[in-house]
DNA sequence: GCCAACGTTGGC
DNA sequence: GCCAACGTTGGC
């Protein structure tokens, strides 16, 4: 079974438009620990992603994605000129992962936090909870499905 | 721009 | 291993 998920990226440095003409992205440069462990141990190919623009006027979930390849390491953390650059990362031990996304869906509206946040059904779901930063983030089945259908209108 | 929340670093 | 200092995230 599919699982699901929540990815945040900020649209001024890569939106859920670029996605779109790009068809499929390798989501580099994640740094934190726990978003690497699930992007390396959980996700497979054809998990389901909530593509989610934060700092955004509203920040909001935008668009639908799938997993197109499963984990691999991150050249960016190998390159001394990348702004990813980690030089504890070697060829032996990368550290970091990237999977690759396929963009799915544009909404013709994003789904606003604020509408997140006022809806009982999603009550719980991670991306609401007050200082919850984490970029990469497991998502319960029936909130993914409560979301695609508020971006529907229903 | 502010600030709360959280993760990481490094001294001890 | 503790914890203070610092840096980052991200909503507002």
């Amino acid at each position: 079974m599919a699982r699901c998920w929540l990815m945040k990226s900020e649209p001024d440095t890569y939106a859920i438009d670029d996605l779109a003409r790009d068809g499929t992205t390798l989501w580099d440069g994640v740094r934190n620990y726990q978003a690497r462990n699930y992007m390396r141990d959980d996700m497979k190919v054809g998990d389901r992603v909530l593509f989610y623009h934060s700092s955004a006027t509203p920040p909001g979930v935008a668009g639908l994605a799938e997993i197109s390849a499963d984990a691999t390491p991150d050249a960016t953390a190998l390159d001394p000129d990348d702004d990813h650059y980690d030089p504890k990362a070697t060829d032996a031990d990368p550290r970091w992962v990237v999977v690759e996304l396929r963009h799915v869906e544009t909404f013709p509206e994003v789904v606003p936090l604020a509408t997140l946040k006022a809806d009982p059904a999603l009550a719980g779901m991670l991306v609401i909870q007050r200082g919850q930063r984490l970029s990469v983030q497991p998502v319960e089945p029936a909130h993914f499905d409560r979301v695609v259908a508020l971006a529907r209108g229903r």
